[in-house]
DNA sequence: CAAAAAATGAGGTACGCACCTCAAATACCG
DNA sequence: CGGTATTTGAGGTGCGTACCTCATTTTTTG
């Protein structure tokens, strides 16, 4: 028995090839009546459209926009990598992604980066905070018919088509348990490390690690955030006040990716001191970190996974067919020395 | 500019169309010189073929075979829901699984059912133990030019083409530093409860288990695997026998995804005891114990990551396409209630 | 150098589907 | 009931490649 094909369904439905094509790119002029005849002989024959023959077929091309902060952190860096090898990987179906960058301050300037992408683009990726500059930039798309998704960091007040990352309440809240079991019983303080509280990613993980703190593991006390605005010499100032200041400190949360600084910081603060330190995303700076034994933890999303992730869904979008929920959700991933993946940042 | 196509090449080296072909093709009758003059024009422009449009030509299609032990335990259920789902999936792809299982003792009706498959089999995705049978049977599908890929636990001394699944030392280390942070700094026992000691992957997650408690936790004692065969009643005894044995006993150590007995057991055996208790694999069941607290960490694999990671591969296998690494490998998970992935198992 | 052998060219069909056009059939409406 | 709007059918073309046939050219060989 070999598969059914488009012929097969149009004997089956007593229609003609014609009237098949209409319904399953759903084109209209068909009645409700006749579709559900099709739409029956599908399901009886098992039919499953051959992508690779639709996608010759319409040789149309998919081209999109991947657009990211142009910052030097190794978060975004890692994630520039990925989309590009997905993208690579994407081209042997059609789908052409550039990949564009903007000031990471200059809302204005990615307003009019998207607003000059060219109609006929098939999809936008794009990693912003919601401000309202970009969220009215994020409608405009939407009002042009171009498929938006977020990715990393939400933009739930836009029309954005689909959000590829992963909850940072969550993410906090996971950082938390761990930070509080680590810890053990005994009562302690913990510093919480953050570039800026302007990012949502920030404010949402310090909402969700605060939460469970005060839930599941009252005798820890965390102190505020201290902001190190990706400065070095900030960070080894406030981290010297801050031990100062709590002599009981034995938890360190970083709310961004950690800073390359901050061993050398700790080193020479308190070289006697031991604590534990957790992070979130997986960068060649957390890698080593917790390979040396100096992070203990990361939370994080797989960058591979968001980049392949989301060119599908705008394939899938521009395609108009589902997406596979259980593929596109990303997971909470926690990283320990012991489960650190092989290979990705070796030398 | 566009993609080239093989009259592109044709124009390039100067030759006919039927001549690309053949060189394309490896067929015979080109002189080794025209080869060459070919080749030269495919990396001049960069040419790639386009799979898709070849497969579609070659009208081939790729009948995979995935092999199951016909277990009742709720991983090799979730597994096989999620291969089955997969490969609805594959099919838009001209990938067409058939699910096959085998009695799980039956190593010899295993064997038969591999020897049985059609010589047109493109590939087979397999989940056994290695045994010398089994072996034999997977060197003799090498033999027959059949791609193999190992699902779970893998099969390093046969031919397999490649191994879907993580380190089961790896995972077993994993879910010892766990054990260890969360059971804190005082001496503590830990029991390990396993299915059976056969299975290879309980094998190897017990020695990685066991190598970081050792070297990372010496405190701790980690006591003998009890083995349930699957019973509750079994569980239920040596478990009474092991908590009066063990009055220390704070840990409890699943080498397997759990039983629905264990719950009841160590509510009836000490109902004012708290055990830290981790596990693997996220089953319908170990979701559940997480979200309500019995179980307090797993340590798993995605299945549906690889279950689409095997049909993946056996294609590019197939298709003699190089596969892409860091999508294939397969990350050691860990689950807890914080973290755990909305929506699998609600009901 | 002629004959045989090998290499090449020209052109066609097929794969499964998308998308287009135009005519014919059918439904709907007042 | 006629006339218009809507549905449907028939058929064609193209996507990029595989594979086949047969004629023609080029090379090799005795």
């Amino acid at each position: 028995m070999t598969r059914p094909t488009v012929i097969d369904i149009a004997r089956e439905a007593g229609v003609s090839l014609a009237t098949v094509d209409r319904v399953l790119n759903a084109r209209p002029g068909v009645r409700a009546q006749t579709i559900g005849a099709v739409n029956d002989a599908i399901t009886r024959l098992g039919y499953v459209r051959d992508q690779a023959a639709a996608n010759l077929a319409r040789s149309r091309s998919y081209p999109m926009a991947v657009v990211l902060p142009d910052s030097d952190s190794q978060f975004v860096q890692t994630l520039a990598q990925s989309l590009t090898d997905a993208s690579a990987q994407a081209a042997a179906t059609r789908t052409e992604a550039r990949l564009l960058r903007f000031p990471p301050e200059d809302m204005h300037a990615l307003a009019a980066l998207l607003a000059a992408l060219p109609d006929d683009t098939a999809g936008v990726a794009l990693m912003a905070p919601e401000t309202p500059v970009v969220r009215d930039a994020v409608r405009a798309l939407r009002a042009r018919d171009i498929p938006v998704v977020a990715m990393v960091s939400d933009l739930p007040n836009t029309d954005r088509d689909h959000f590829v990352g992963i909850d940072g309440v969550a993410a906090g809240r996971t950082a938390g348990v761990l930070m509080g079991r680590f810890l053990g019983p005994g009562s302690a303080q913990v510093i919480v490390l953050g570039q800026s509280m302007l990012l949502r990613d920030s404010i949402d993980r310090r909402r969700g690690f605060d939460a469970v703190m005060q839930a599941d593991f009252p005798q820890v006390e965390v102190l505020p955030t201290l902001e190190t605005h990706g400065s070095g010499t900030t960070l080894a100032q406030v981290m010297a006040e801050s031990l100062r200041n709590a002599p009981q400190a034995r938890g360190i949360y970083l709310l961004g990716s950690g800073h390359r600084a901050l061993t050398q910081a700790l080193a020479s603060l308190c070289p006697d001191r031991r604590f534990v330190v957790i992070g979130h995303e997986l960068t060649p700076h957390t890698h080593a970190a917790l390979k040396s034994g100096q992070l203990d933890a990361i939370v994080t999303q797989n960058p591979g996974h968001l980049a392949r992730s989301a060119l599908r869904v705008l394939r899938a979008r521009a395609d108009r067919t589902p997406i596979d929920e259980g593929q596109e959700r990303l997971r909470i991933e926690i990283v320990l020395r012991e489960n650190l993946p092989a290979g990705p940042f070796e030398t």
